[in-house]
DNA sequence: CTGTTAGCGCCTTCAG
DNA sequence: CTGAAGGCGCTAACAG
């Protein structure tokens, strides 16, 4: 491993010389043009390269943003990580991960963060409990905060600590809504999981007020325990299928939760779009290779993860501001649809039909109106 | 930012017996059990992290390593990291991203790679020529490379460089053709992509050898281009559903490939697995989803990313045997037999009948026989 | 058992 | 324009 000093002997300057030179600053002392040269040359043929935790002690800027997640694998995650580290790269940033499930608790990659001296920190799917004291244990070390993929339940009550970037939800559910209303379906349900997942509450929300708005009534779908239980698939099938005010179109809460749908709408011997049309939540890659494809609102995940990240650095270099209860920042939802929702006139209220007629749907999108509103 | 010197002013002892009493190491100087756990004491109230830069700086370790790939979204890349990184944090490892798509070239990695004195380096996806540069490179700084999912052609040939990890493509290839084969299936054909896609030739060289020990003729098919391409699509129908000695089972190089003859299918008006069988390669998420759900070769991700970090632990532990030559490592694979196979009987020369049976095919797992054969 | 000294590689500040 | 000193926070070798 090569070091200045080596390279000033070499070079026959003194060390500051030397990283005077290599830096390329131009402050305090100035180095003529030919020692320069002279310098850099010798430095490339000794195969000199800089010793970047030697730089970063004494400068006291690591450079490098954490990336504290549970999971890494799947798709959200990986396309908001793979943004983010972009973004990071891009502004001279190196991208350290810190998973919070293998062994190291959430807690520990907190310490983890300190310890590296992280210039920043992007968490992703915490719940707000750990948030807040993420938020205050890095803050007494001055380190930035950023929240990716969170709820924005309760953030009219109360000021988000750190940087939130999220998808507009909300403004996506009702989209879709109208999107079924439009093609003239009135008995328009909602299929969500039940269990602790309040990044879905904002989607709720959405339907609902967007079924208000249309003056339709707001009729609700629960997915209980996993999608492998034959007697809750039963269960959901006579719900969806069998009941007098079945619905003809469902919005469900997640792209795997209409996937589970088009498996049960098939043992039923149900047609989608026909007979029910159904809209799904995110756009993962696999919604385009169902059958039918599924229309779904697409989550901007890698933008999500660019503009998390530009946020952090923003803060990053403006030491002073730090983080102090900053706006979320909302970006906007767009429906896909592709061919899993159609018009409403042959579903409502009869019998299904064993035609072979399928409708041919483009594949448009839809940009969903971005409108700020505060969800007290 | 608390310093060890702060805490030990605080505590009225020396800085060092402070790095001694939090270090927890019991050589050189001893303390007694008294000041250490007075010094821990003060160093707990103070809200002390050590600064892991100056330890690596004094240490010349790490403890980090770099993980340097093209792309990070796609299911392959993802899961194959997030085994890595647990195994990694389990060492007491960090992972640091370095993505060679945003801005910085592979060659630029190499640099940061250097520059942050990482412990070692696990590289995905990168060609032959790339990686000889690299593991030079590295090897100059004495920072072990990792090699993670590429082919295994040319093995025998030449030394590679490097840890290699892989999964058993040749034999995954040969269990799907066995597969299909005692279904009653004698004109199985092979399904690739064309293009530069090198770790694709070890799976065309399963299916062959697998072919020519059943006796059975092999057959390819080819898809040229996007799968959008309309006349690329009309061509693949025509060859696939209409010529006299068409397959009734097709082994696909990838997962993505074989969604795309399931949609094929579909618009040809043919069912599956009654006018077709369809095995895939990978075992992506989406596998589970399509109808009918894929037959499929489970690639080992998880244990991939995880074999790969052990093994460049383990080099990076015993510094002193660098990475020479070491043999590739190749991990089982693993037959998903699920809805996209069944019988060939129906099929085998008869024009698709419309009739609505579905033969129910239990989701079993074959594994795949782990033998070990070089292939010249 | 404890305190003192030295140095990792680099940047900054001061004398020449 | 250049050289010589000092220190970032920590560990590792010495003396007491």
């Amino acid at each position: 491993m090569v070091t200045m000093k080596q390279v000033a002997q070499a070079a026959g300057v003194s060390q500051p010389a030397v990283s005077v030179a290599l830096s390329g600053r131009r402050q305090s002392a100035y180095i003529s043009a030919a020692t320069r040269r002279r310098i850099l040359a010798v430095a490339r043929k000794m195969g000199y390269q800089p010793n970047a935790l030697a730089r970063a002690m004494v400068t006291g800027q690591t450079k490098v943003i954490g990336f504290l997640g549970s999971t890494l694998s799947n798709e959200y995650t990986a396309r908001m990580l793979e943004g983010a580290v972009r973004v990071a790269q891009a502004g001279g940033y190196l991208m350290k991960l810190l998973h919070t499930d293998s062994g190291a608790s959430e807690q520990n990659a907190l310490h983890i963060a300190i310890q590296q001296r992280l210039a920043g920190v992007i968490s992703v799917h915490a719940d707000e409990a750990f948030l807040a004291k993420a938020h205050a244990e890095l803050a007494r070390h001055s380190i930035p905060l950023a929240i990716l993929d969170h709820t924005t339940l309760n953030l009219g009550s109360r000021r988000a600590p750190g940087i939130r970037v999220l998808s507009d939800d909300e403004a996506g559910v009702g989209a879709a809504v109208r999107h079924l209303a439009a093609l003239g379906h009135t008995r328009i349900a909602f299929l969500t999981a039940v269990g602790p997942m309040t990044a879905w509450s904002t989607r709720e929300q959405g339907y609902r007020s967007a079924m208000d708005r249309l003056g339709l009534p707001p009729q609700w779908v629960y997915l209980r325990g996993p999608a492998t239980n034959p007697a809750e698939c039963r269960r959901l099938k006579a719900q969806i299928f069998r009941t007098s005010n079945r619905p003809t179109a469902l919005v469900c809460v997640a792209d795997h939760v209409a996937m589970v749908i088009l498996r049960l709408a098939r043992e039923a011997g149900r047609q989608v779009p026909k007979d029910l049309s159904v809209v799904g939540f995110a756009d993962l890659e696999m919604a385009q290779y169902t059958d039918p494809p599924l229309t779904t609102v697409a989550q901007p995940f890698d933008r999500m993860g660019e503009t998390v990240t530009q946020r952090l650095l923003a803060a990053i270099e403006r030491k002073s501001k730090a983080a102090g209860g900053t706006q979320p920042i909302l970006l906007p939802t767009r429906l896909v649809v592709r061919g899993s929702t159609g018009p409403a006139n042959a579903a409502d209220g009869t019998r299904p039909s064993g035609g072979h007629s399928r409708t041919k749907v483009k594949c448009l999108t839809l940009a969903t109106r971005k409108k700020k509103r505060s969800t007290g």
